[in-house]
DNA sequence: GAAGTGTACTACACTACGTAATACACTTGT
DNA sequence: ACAAGTGTATTACGTAGTGTAGTACACTTC
């Protein structure tokens, strides 16, 4: 369970733990019920505040990725399901109509994207599906 | 030149217009060289306040994708480079991934991710390249 | 009971976002 | 020269998001 937070970039801390929490997740690295570091310890190891870690939990939680329970701990979801929302596909869509758009920008073509995503799909799903 | 603004969005108000700026020239809707409207004509069309467009159009300027000149306008810029940038390209890769992540928590499949690819970027590139 | 869990609450500081009003410098047209 | 139309700069204000700090509570396990 290894965490790579950086403070310097403009993404909020919360939103980096719960993004490497569902990359962990979606990769296998984290298996379902398995538990995860507490929020003192966390916030004590990469050395932010608790209420900040506590606030990625809790979405994550919100998400249905962990379940927490009080006393206890927090845990991965058993049964990690795929809900389609479709205001979610939407701004899946739309986050990946400006990538494309931003690509054109800076000069990567089709065809890099393609094989970024082949690449990225295959560290999620290749391995064990 | 028509504009979608959203307040209700999350994204802010000069990204959107950033956003828009962009697409229309990728698009080709805006061609090299083309005026845009002024900060004060767009800001009542879209009822916002002129320094919102003022700094979208200083962050596109800044990208060079359009050119200001004091006294007369904004414009297209003639030349769109398409730069190398490092970092930009490191940045575009990330949001892909986390893009890729979260299709996965979304149940939507590499199959259609490449699908919207190909769309957008047949709406940038195919009509006249 | 003690230690370890997650949670709730208040307070504070900083930044981003957006509005509002005003003023300035420049170009173009008459 | 003048007026109108450009982008720009400045200051002030309000709201929301982010993060820290400290404290307290409720629960579980040993």
């Amino acid at each position: 369970m290894y965490f790579h937070i950086d403070p310097k970039k403009n993404v909020p801390l919360y939103e980096q733990i719960i993004q490497q929490v569902k990359e962990m997740v979606a990769k296998g690295i984290l298996q379902p019920g398995e538990k995860l570091p507490s929020v003192r310890e966390l916030s004590s190891r990469i050395v932010i505040n608790p209420n900040t870690v506590s606030k990625a939990y809790q979405e994550l939680e919100r998400q249905e990725v962990i379940v927490t329970i009080r006393g206890r701990g927090t845990f991965i979801n058993e049964d990690v399901i795929q809900a389609k929302d479709p205001k979610k596909t939407e701004a899946i869509r739309q986050t990946l109509k400006q990538t494309v758009i931003d690509s054109h920008y800076a000069g990567i073509d089709k065809k890099t994207i393609m094989e970024w995503v082949e690449e990225f799909d295959r560290e999620l799903r290749g391995d064990r599906e």
